[in-house]
DNA sequence: TATTGTTATACTCTATAACTATA
DNA sequence: TATAGTTATAGAGTATAACAATA
Protein backbone atom coordinates (compact mmCIF):
# COMPACT_ATOMS: atom_id res chain seq x y z
CA UNK A 1 0.00 0.00 0.00
CA UNK A 2 3.24 2.34 -0.16
CA UNK A 3 2.63 3.37 3.79
CA UNK A 4 2.27 6.53 3.53
CA UNK A 5 2.53 10.29 1.98
CA UNK A 6 5.89 11.10 3.73
CA UNK A 7 8.26 8.58 3.83
CA UNK A 8 10.47 11.10 1.57
CA UNK A 9 13.78 9.58 0.35
CA UNK A 10 14.20 10.01 -3.66
CA UNK A 11 10.97 9.66 -5.05
CA UNK A 12 11.89 7.41 -8.39
CA UNK A 13 8.65 8.41 -10.15
CA UNK A 14 5.14 7.31 -8.92
CA UNK A 15 2.98 4.75 -10.25
CA UNK A 16 -0.77 6.46 -10.41
CA UNK A 17 -1.74 3.75 -8.28
CA UNK A 18 0.84 5.13 -5.45
CA UNK A 19 0.77 8.28 -6.51
CA UNK A 20 -3.33 8.45 -5.28
CA UNK A 21 -2.82 6.80 -2.42
CA UNK A 22 -0.42 8.96 -1.10
CA UNK A 23 -1.64 11.71 -1.99
CA UNK A 24 -5.15 10.91 0.08
CA UNK A 25 -2.85 10.09 2.67
CA UNK A 26 -1.22 13.33 2.42
CA UNK A 27 -4.65 15.49 2.02
CA UNK A 28 -5.97 13.60 5.27
CA UNK A 29 -3.24 14.66 7.25
CA UNK A 30 -3.85 17.91 6.03
CA UNK A 31 -7.36 18.08 6.85
CA UNK A 32 -6.42 16.28 10.61
CA UNK A 33 -3.66 18.55 11.51
CA UNK A 34 -5.94 21.57 10.17
CA UNK A 35 -8.61 20.06 12.32
CA UNK A 36 -7.31 19.14 14.69
CA UNK A 37 -5.86 22.73 15.45
CA UNK A 38 -9.21 23.65 16.31
CA UNK A 39 -9.65 20.92 18.26
CA UNK A 40 -12.00 18.90 16.28
CA UNK A 41 -11.70 15.90 14.16
CA UNK A 42 -12.14 14.91 10.65
CA UNK A 43 -15.06 13.63 11.32
CA UNK A 44 -16.68 15.87 13.42
CA UNK A 45 -16.15 18.28 10.59
CA UNK A 46 -17.45 16.30 8.05
CA UNK A 47 -20.78 16.25 10.71
CA UNK A 48 -20.38 19.79 11.14
CA UNK A 49 -20.71 20.27 7.19
CA UNK A 50 -23.34 18.71 6.64
CA UNK A 51 -25.42 20.27 9.02
CA UNK A 52 -24.31 23.78 7.96
CA UNK A 53 -27.05 23.83 5.05
CA UNK A 54 -29.71 21.01 6.36
CA UNK A 55 -31.60 20.29 9.46
CA UNK A 56 -32.05 16.30 9.44
CA UNK A 57 -32.26 14.04 11.80
CA UNK A 58 -29.68 11.21 13.30
CA UNK A 59 -30.68 8.80 10.71
CA UNK A 60 -30.35 10.47 7.79
CA UNK A 61 -27.00 12.13 9.60
CA UNK A 62 -25.80 8.16 9.45
CA UNK A 63 -26.78 7.51 6.58
CA UNK A 64 -25.23 10.63 4.59
CA UNK A 65 -22.24 10.37 6.70
CA UNK A 66 -21.88 6.43 5.99
CA UNK A 67 -22.04 5.68 10.29
CA UNK A 68 -24.34 3.13 12.47
CA UNK A 69 -26.97 5.40 13.96
CA UNK A 70 -25.50 4.46 17.40
CA UNK A 71 -22.37 5.98 16.10
CA UNK A 72 -23.95 9.06 14.95
CA UNK A 73 -25.43 9.23 18.84
CA UNK A 74 -21.83 9.60 20.02
CA UNK A 75 -20.51 11.97 17.85
CA UNK A 76 -23.98 14.40 18.74
CA UNK A 77 -23.20 13.61 21.77
CA UNK A 78 -19.31 15.00 21.86
CA UNK A 79 -20.31 17.54 19.69
CA UNK A 80 -23.59 18.61 21.74
CA UNK A 81 -21.51 18.92 25.28
CA UNK A 82 -18.58 21.21 23.53
CA UNK A 83 -21.40 23.45 22.10
CA UNK A 84 -21.60 22.85 18.43
CA UNK A 85 -25.07 21.36 17.93
CA UNK A 86 -28.12 21.23 19.24
CA UNK A 87 -31.00 18.58 19.50
CA UNK A 88 -33.88 20.08 18.80
CA UNK A 89 -37.43 18.57 18.95
CA UNK A 90 -39.58 18.13 16.27
CA UNK A 91 -42.76 19.89 16.33
CA UNK A 92 -45.41 16.60 15.52
CA UNK A 93 -43.60 14.27 15.95
CA UNK A 94 -42.07 12.89 19.32
CA UNK A 95 -39.63 10.45 18.35
CA UNK A 96 -37.77 12.48 16.00
CA UNK A 97 -34.91 15.05 17.13
CA UNK A 98 -33.12 17.27 14.14
CA UNK A 99 -29.66 18.28 14.93
CA UNK A 100 -28.48 22.01 13.94
CA UNK A 101 -25.51 23.57 14.49
CA UNK A 102 -25.02 26.46 17.06
CA UNK A 103 -22.54 29.59 15.97
CA UNK A 104 -19.63 28.49 18.10
CA UNK A 105 -20.10 25.40 15.79
CA UNK A 106 -20.85 27.47 12.05
CA UNK A 107 -17.75 29.59 13.32
CA UNK A 108 -15.56 26.53 14.30
CA UNK A 109 -15.81 25.04 10.78
CA UNK A 110 -15.50 27.83 9.29
CA UNK A 111 -12.19 28.63 10.29
CA UNK A 112 -11.09 24.88 8.95
CA UNK A 113 -12.67 25.66 5.99
CA UNK A 114 -10.46 28.39 5.47
CA UNK A 115 -7.78 26.94 6.57
CA UNK A 116 -8.14 24.13 4.45
CA UNK A 117 -9.33 26.04 1.13
CA UNK A 118 -5.35 28.42 2.31
CA UNK A 119 -3.15 25.58 2.46
CA UNK A 120 -4.61 23.27 -0.13
CA UNK A 121 -4.55 26.04 -2.57
CA UNK A 122 -0.94 26.42 -1.55
CA UNK A 123 -0.38 22.91 -2.59
CA UNK A 124 -2.17 23.03 -5.84
CA UNK A 125 0.19 25.64 -6.43
CA UNK A 126 2.83 23.51 -7.51
CA UNK A 127 1.02 22.69 -10.74
CA UNK A 128 0.51 25.91 -13.36
CA UNK A 129 -2.14 26.62 -14.99
CA UNK A 130 -2.91 23.92 -17.20
CA UNK A 131 -1.87 21.41 -15.08
CA UNK A 132 -4.36 22.74 -12.42
CA UNK A 133 -6.89 22.95 -15.45
CA UNK A 134 -6.21 19.29 -16.28
CA UNK A 135 -5.52 18.01 -12.51
CA UNK A 136 -9.17 19.45 -12.00
CA UNK A 137 -10.87 17.65 -14.91
CA UNK A 138 -8.88 14.33 -13.90
CA UNK A 139 -10.26 14.20 -10.26
CA UNK A 140 -13.50 14.89 -11.33
CA UNK A 141 -13.39 12.04 -14.27
CA UNK A 142 -12.19 9.73 -11.41
CA UNK A 143 -14.80 10.67 -8.36
CA UNK A 144 -17.87 10.66 -10.59
CA UNK A 145 -16.50 7.08 -12.33
CA UNK A 146 -16.34 6.00 -8.68
CA UNK A 147 -20.00 7.10 -8.01
CA UNK A 148 -21.55 5.62 -10.83
CA UNK A 149 -20.06 2.17 -9.86
CA UNK A 150 -20.91 2.57 -6.53
CA UNK A 151 -24.52 3.14 -5.87
CA UNK A 152 -24.59 6.45 -3.67
CA UNK A 153 -25.99 6.86 -0.80
CA UNK A 154 -27.63 9.91 0.38
CA UNK B 1 -14.48 20.72 3.92
CA UNK B 2 -17.48 19.60 1.42
CA UNK B 3 -18.32 16.08 3.35
CA UNK B 4 -16.82 13.34 1.60
CA UNK B 5 -16.63 11.49 -1.68
CA UNK B 6 -20.01 9.94 -1.91
CA UNK B 7 -22.40 12.74 -1.49
CA UNK B 8 -23.60 12.06 -5.19
CA UNK B 9 -26.07 14.49 -6.68
CA UNK B 10 -25.64 16.59 -9.94
CA UNK B 11 -21.72 17.43 -9.48
CA UNK B 12 -21.35 20.92 -9.86
CA UNK B 13 -17.95 20.72 -11.48
CA UNK B 14 -15.77 20.41 -8.21
CA UNK B 15 -12.55 23.05 -7.28
CA UNK B 16 -9.43 21.84 -7.59
CA UNK B 17 -9.16 21.70 -3.54
CA UNK B 18 -13.01 20.17 -2.98
CA UNK B 19 -11.69 17.47 -5.82
CA UNK B 20 -8.54 17.04 -4.12
CA UNK B 21 -10.64 16.35 -0.97
CA UNK B 22 -13.11 13.94 -2.24
CA UNK B 23 -10.41 12.14 -4.02
CA UNK B 24 -9.01 11.53 -0.84
CA UNK B 25 -11.98 10.31 1.21
CA UNK B 26 -12.52 7.79 -2.25
CA UNK B 27 -9.27 6.47 -1.83
CA UNK B 28 -9.38 5.70 1.69
CA UNK B 29 -12.54 4.73 1.54
CA UNK B 30 -11.38 2.13 -0.96
CA UNK B 31 -8.26 1.30 1.41
CA UNK B 32 -10.20 0.93 4.31
CA UNK B 33 -12.65 -1.70 2.67
CA UNK B 34 -10.01 -3.76 1.03
CA UNK B 35 -8.66 -3.93 3.98
CA UNK B 36 -11.28 -4.72 5.73
CA UNK B 37 -12.26 -7.39 3.53
CA UNK B 38 -9.01 -8.96 5.20
CA UNK B 39 -9.56 -8.25 9.07
CA UNK B 40 -7.53 -5.67 8.94
CA UNK B 41 -7.76 -1.60 9.27
CA UNK B 42 -5.67 0.77 7.37
CA UNK B 43 -3.23 1.37 10.01
CA UNK B 44 -2.24 -2.09 10.41
CA UNK B 45 -1.86 -2.59 6.32
CA UNK B 46 0.13 0.46 6.50
CA UNK B 47 2.63 -1.23 9.59
CA UNK B 48 2.97 -4.39 7.98
CA UNK B 49 3.95 -2.65 4.35
CA UNK B 50 6.35 -0.51 6.28
CA UNK B 51 8.00 -3.81 8.19
CA UNK B 52 7.08 -5.95 4.79
CA UNK B 53 11.72 -4.80 3.78
CA UNK B 54 12.74 -3.71 7.33
CA UNK B 55 13.80 -4.85 10.57
CA UNK B 56 13.45 -2.00 12.67
CA UNK B 57 12.43 -1.35 16.41
CA UNK B 58 9.63 0.43 18.05
CA UNK B 59 11.08 3.93 17.77
CA UNK B 60 11.53 3.90 14.78
CA UNK B 61 8.55 2.25 13.43
CA UNK B 62 6.77 4.96 15.10
CA UNK B 63 8.88 7.75 13.77
CA UNK B 64 7.43 6.11 10.37
CA UNK B 65 3.95 6.24 10.88
CA UNK B 66 4.03 9.51 12.46
CA UNK B 67 2.72 7.95 16.17
CA UNK B 68 3.89 8.06 19.75
CA UNK B 69 5.88 4.90 20.52
CA UNK B 70 2.76 3.91 23.12
CA UNK B 71 0.39 3.82 19.94
CA UNK B 72 2.96 1.43 18.71
CA UNK B 73 2.92 -0.90 21.49
CA UNK B 74 -0.62 -1.20 21.21
CA UNK B 75 -0.57 -1.57 17.24
CA UNK B 76 2.37 -3.88 17.23
CA UNK B 77 0.50 -6.06 20.28
CA UNK B 78 -2.62 -6.05 18.48
CA UNK B 79 -0.97 -7.85 15.29
CA UNK B 80 1.07 -9.97 16.94
CA UNK B 81 -2.20 -11.59 19.15
CA UNK B 82 -2.86 -12.00 15.31
CA UNK B 83 0.24 -14.02 14.38
CA UNK B 84 0.86 -10.80 11.71
CA UNK B 85 4.32 -9.74 13.13
CA UNK B 86 6.55 -10.86 15.80
CA UNK B 87 9.13 -8.83 18.47
CA UNK B 88 12.45 -10.37 18.04
CA UNK B 89 15.18 -10.02 20.76
CA UNK B 90 18.26 -8.02 19.11
CA UNK B 91 21.48 -9.55 19.78
CA UNK B 92 24.03 -7.11 21.85
CA UNK B 93 21.11 -4.63 22.54
CA UNK B 94 18.97 -6.06 25.66
CA UNK B 95 16.49 -3.22 25.88
CA UNK B 96 15.68 -3.25 22.00
CA UNK B 97 13.23 -4.99 19.83
CA UNK B 98 13.07 -5.44 16.21
CA UNK B 99 9.60 -6.37 14.77
CA UNK B 100 9.88 -8.35 11.69
CA UNK B 101 6.48 -9.88 9.16
CA UNK B 102 5.52 -13.43 10.06
CA UNK B 103 4.81 -15.19 7.04
CA UNK B 104 0.97 -14.82 7.44
CA UNK B 105 1.17 -11.21 7.54
CA UNK B 106 3.07 -11.00 4.42
CA UNK B 107 0.22 -13.59 2.77
CA UNK B 108 -2.13 -11.12 3.50
CA UNK B 109 -0.56 -7.82 3.13
CA UNK B 110 -0.12 -9.09 -0.46
CA UNK B 111 -3.82 -9.94 -0.90
CA UNK B 112 -4.57 -6.25 0.04
CA UNK B 113 -1.68 -4.65 -2.36
CA UNK B 114 -3.46 -6.60 -5.46
CA UNK B 115 -7.10 -5.85 -4.35
CA UNK B 116 -6.20 -2.56 -4.39
CA UNK B 117 -4.02 -2.17 -6.76
CA UNK B 118 -6.59 -4.18 -9.46
CA UNK B 119 -9.26 -1.56 -7.74
CA UNK B 120 -7.25 1.52 -8.29
CA UNK B 121 -6.63 0.19 -11.34
CA UNK B 122 -10.07 -0.04 -12.75
CA UNK B 123 -10.67 3.45 -11.44
CA UNK B 124 -7.88 4.94 -13.51
CA UNK B 125 -9.24 3.66 -16.55
CA UNK B 126 -11.54 6.65 -15.82
CA UNK B 127 -8.94 8.76 -17.83
CA UNK B 128 -7.56 8.16 -21.40
CA UNK B 129 -4.05 7.01 -22.01
CA UNK B 130 -2.57 11.45 -21.64
CA UNK B 131 -4.84 11.91 -18.64
CA UNK B 132 -3.41 9.31 -17.06
CA UNK B 133 0.10 10.28 -17.26
CA UNK B 134 -0.37 13.84 -16.79
CA UNK B 135 -2.40 13.12 -13.87
CA UNK B 136 0.13 10.64 -12.71
CA UNK B 137 2.73 13.26 -13.07
CA UNK B 138 0.61 16.43 -11.35
CA UNK B 139 0.39 13.59 -8.25
CA UNK B 140 4.03 13.38 -8.17
CA UNK B 141 4.85 17.06 -8.31
CA UNK B 142 1.76 17.75 -5.78
CA UNK B 143 3.72 14.85 -3.23
CA UNK B 144 7.21 16.29 -3.92
CA UNK B 145 6.22 19.48 -3.29
CA UNK B 146 4.39 19.20 -0.14
CA UNK B 147 7.30 17.01 1.00
CA UNK B 148 9.63 19.22 0.68
CA UNK B 149 7.55 22.26 2.12
CA UNK B 150 6.86 19.95 5.60
CA UNK B 151 10.52 18.17 6.63
CA UNK B 152 9.66 14.65 5.98
CA UNK B 153 9.97 12.26 8.83
CA UNK B 154 12.38 9.26 8.21
C1' DT C 1 21.97 10.42 32.24
C1' DA C 2 19.80 9.27 27.96
C1' DT C 3 17.29 5.95 25.38
C1' DT C 4 14.06 1.97 24.34
C1' DG C 5 10.08 0.20 25.25
C1' DT C 6 5.89 -0.73 28.22
C1' DT C 7 2.07 0.47 31.40
C1' DA C 8 -1.64 3.18 33.11
C1' DT C 9 -5.12 6.01 31.84
C1' DA C 10 -8.31 8.45 29.07
C1' DC C 11 -10.76 9.87 25.02
C1' DT C 12 -12.59 9.46 20.18
C1' DC C 13 -14.55 6.65 16.77
C1' DT C 14 -16.88 2.72 15.39
C1' DA C 15 -19.93 -1.43 15.49
C1' DT C 16 -23.55 -4.90 17.18
C1' DA C 17 -27.35 -5.96 19.92
C1' DA C 18 -30.89 -4.86 22.88
C1' DC C 19 -33.99 -1.51 24.46
C1' DT C 20 -37.49 2.63 24.78
C1' DA C 21 -40.77 5.40 23.03
C1' DT C 22 -43.32 6.67 19.52
C1' DA C 23 -45.90 6.14 14.94
C1' DT D 1 -45.50 -3.78 13.76
C1' DA D 2 -42.15 -0.59 12.10
C1' DT D 3 -39.30 3.36 12.95
C1' DA D 4 -36.25 6.95 15.49
C1' DG D 5 -33.19 7.19 18.68
C1' DT D 6 -30.47 5.70 22.88
C1' DT D 7 -27.95 2.54 25.86
C1' DA D 8 -24.78 -1.13 26.87
C1' DT D 9 -20.81 -3.10 25.58
C1' DA D 10 -16.63 -3.95 23.15
C1' DG D 11 -12.62 -3.07 20.50
C1' DA D 12 -9.35 -0.25 17.64
C1' DG D 13 -6.56 3.71 17.48
C1' DT D 14 -4.47 7.56 19.54
C1' DA D 15 -2.14 10.51 23.12
C1' DT D 16 0.19 11.94 27.60
C1' DA D 17 2.63 10.83 31.60
C1' DA D 18 5.01 7.82 34.44
C1' DC D 19 7.85 3.91 34.74
C1' DA D 20 11.40 0.00 34.01
C1' DA D 21 15.42 -1.71 32.13
C1' DT D 22 19.45 -1.01 29.75
C1' DA D 23 23.07 1.73 27.45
Amino acid sequence: MTASAPEGAPAPELSLTDGLIQLSFLVQAVLGRLAGEQGLSITQVRMLAVLEDREIGMRRLAGILELEKSSVTGLVDRAERRGLVRRNAVPGNRRAVHVTVTEAGRAVVHLVHEAVRTELGELAGALDEGGQNSFRRSTGALIRHYVTRHAIPL
